[in-house]
RNA sequence: GCGCCUGUAGCUCAACCGGAUAGAGCAACGGCCUUCUAAGCCGUAGGUUACAGGUUCGAUUCCUGUCAGGCGCACCA
């Protein structure tokens, strides 16, 4: 309906540029929605523009171009308004003509092929696999997973991957952590759990389990253990804690680090799947270190010339691509960085030949960017490929209380606890609520108390009522309209051409959400058009007598309900026919 | 100190990458159930868009500065 405006406008200009009245299209030309019905279903600022370069009033010029506009079915006048906007207002036979797309289309209405043959990698969530996901996961998480469906309703071929850090120190940490609690479980720890490691009750799960799989078998590392508690330094404690483990269990340290990594991942991933965000792949961190490819690339940053070594160290010369500082690549105890893996893994999303990779990171990481972009064109590849979302830290509060999410102590509350309090429509709807640079403060008091009175559920009971009111039909033998062959005319009410117009909206929000990386502009979207369903459904009844009017009536209440069904769809919420 | 994000109604947030009179929900107040689900609808009230400049036909939006809040500035991940 927009296209076919648009088409109008476009070639009233170019007939007017080949007068010679105009000296060109501009670019820049709007055709929107104005805030306000009075100023028309469409707008254009183009003689605004225009107004400049031609030395005429826009005024003037807008009246030119309503002279040039061809005659159309569809536009039932023009007006020209304020400082020289042209006002476009719509027969109604063109929103009859939406309301039956919407029943054409189905489940596709709303999609477009905008992205086709783009191919996109969506990496989101990614949380260190040392305890199970908590509530500013979830956020990561629903927002990701809401983006990835849009921008698949909009034709792009999208590829989700979790990034498992199952290398590095914290899962170190996180096995020294699972071992204490499997010797307190046998009564062999000398000492008191210490501070500075993972103290979650998972950890005694964990070690549980492990006790079961091997009995005492472990047990004899606890020779030598390092006394802990009198160390001055907690975080030498812990790596003296990890170097003794590694040396007195050998073969063994292998079978403690899986135990924590496996469970905790599976749980992750179980929790994810019942949160319906899924992913393409689970992408190991260790893999990289084992094919070598961190060695590789690390080869190619030095082979460039963009190395040096200090104090035994590797570094990185990333102030020479904009960043900060220079940073380490390898240590001089000759591990790798977090930061040499993560190089070799973007390298390794090029390699794979996405046209666009999109990052989905916590607020706190955003230091983080500047240096992988920097990597990325240290090695030849374009920094415009990666995007990187920042999404703001969900901060948790009960009632006007900080909660503490510190994932050691084990204090936090997860994903799982809230999904189950909440329920995930709720909890999915709620997270996209907000654009991610807004920060989120999710109160838990609250999003108990909201329950009940939740914005989802006013959505969710638009589409339900639809369905209602089929049962109705059923119950007092009422016939119900067929696919086609009915009478859309008869529709002339202004809330009836008010509810098409929210529909016709939906097509639009899919691709600006998709642009903008805002899922929360399908939320906002939904609202309303949850809302113009019920003023309509208060104010008209739609089971009438008359069976050409009940038909049309009940076609445009499922063709809303169609576009509900399809815009919670890509929110991960359900469509309940009843509630 | 430097960098990133943010500042809009009492609260939580929108405002279509510069447009016309800045909008919703919650909270407050007043109405609407003998008829399709009142988990709903209708109405009232609520604003110097943090502040000061600048850019232009036009600024919540872009630029500069100030103030305030969050986050980051590791051989942690």
């Amino acid at each position: 309906m927009k296209a076919f405006v648009s088409q109008a406008l476009q070639g009233a200009l170019q007939q007017l540029h080949a007068q010679g009245s105009i000296p060109g299209i501009p670019a820049t030309l709007e055709l929107d929605r104005p805030k306000q019905v009075e100023h028309g279903h469409l707008a254009s600022n183009v003689a605004l523009l225009l107004a400049k370069a031609v030395g005429r009033k826009p005024r003037d010029i807008a009246n030119d171009i309503v002279a040039a506009l061809p005659a159309s079915e569809w536009i039932a006048r023009t007006e020209i308004a304020g400082p020289g906007f042209i006002n476009f207002f719509l027969q109604p036979a063109a929103f009859h003509a939406v309301i039956h797309r919407v029943r054409t289309e189905k489940e596709r209405f709303g999609a477009n092929r905008n992205g086709a043959g783009q191919r996109l990698q969506l990496e989101f969530v990614s949380a260190n696999p040392t305890g199970p996901l908590h509530v500013g996961h979830g956020r990561g998480a629903a927002y990701g997973a809401s983006l990835a469906n849009i921008l698949r309703f909009n034709g792009f071929d999208i590829f989700c991957e979790y990034y498992v850090n199952d290398a590095g120190r914290q899962m170190d940490i996180l096995a020294a952590s699972v071992y204490l609690r499997y010797l307190e479980a046998a009564g062999a720890l000398p000492w008191a759990f210490p501070e500075n490691s993972y103290r979650g009750d998972y950890v005694r799960e964990i070690a549980a389990h492990l006790r079961e799989q091997v009995g005492d078998r472990l047990q004899h590392a606890a020779a030598g253990l390092p006394n802990l508690p009198e160390m001055s330094d907690g975080d030498i404690a812990i790596d003296t804690l990890i170097a003794h483990l590694k040396q007195s269990l050998g073969e063994n340290y292998r079978t403690l680090h899986s135990a924590g990594l496996d469970e905790i991942l599976a749980d992750i991933r179980d929790d994810l799947e019942d949160f319906d965000v899924r992913y393409e792949r689970w992408y190991s961190e260790r893999s990289l270190m084992d094919t070598g490819a961190v060695d590789a690339a690390v080869a190619a940053l030095e082979k460039a010339g963009h190395c040096y070594t200090l104090e035994g160290a590797l570094w990185f010369r990333a102030t020479a691509f904009d960043d900060d500082k220079d940073r380490v690549l390898r240590r001089d105890n000759g591990a790798y960085t977090y930061f040499a893996s993560d190089v070799a893994y973007h390298a390794e999303k090029f390699a794979r030949g996405f046209t666009h990779v999109i990052d989905m990171w916590g607020a706190d990481h955003h230091g983080y960017v500047p240096r992988v972009k920097a990597a990325l064109r240290a090695l030849g590849l374009d920094d415009q490929q990666l995007e990187v979302v920042l999404v703001q830290f969900a901060i948790l509060y009960r009632g006007t209380e900080k909660v503490s999410m510190s994932t050691r102590a084990g204090e936090f509350v997860t994903l799982r606890e809230l999904r189950e309090e909440v329920g995930n429509d709720a909890a999915r709807f709620f997270y996209v609520l907000r654009r991610a640079d807004q920060h989120l403060d999710f109160d838990l008091e609250l999003a108990k108390k909201h329950s009940e009175e939740n914005p989802v559920f006013y959505i969710q009971y638009a589409h339900a009522r639809v369905y209602s009111l089929l049962r109705q039909a059923a119950e007092k033998g009422l016939s119900l309209p067929s696919a086609d062959g009915v009478d859309l005319t008869i529709l002339q009410e202004s809330r009836e051409i008010a509810l098409a117009d929210a529909l016709w909206r939906f097509p639009e929000v899919v691709v600006t959400a998709a642009r903008d990386r805002e899922p929360h502009q399908i939320a906002f979207y939904l609202r309303e058009l949850a809302a113009a369903f019920h003023t309509y459904y208060n104010s008209t009844r739609i089971l009438v007598e008359e069976t050409p009017l009940r038909h049309a009536r009940l076609t445009l209440c499922l063709a809303v309900a169609q576009a509900i069904a399809n815009g919670l769809r890509l929110l991960g919420v359900r469509a309940p026919e009843q509630m």
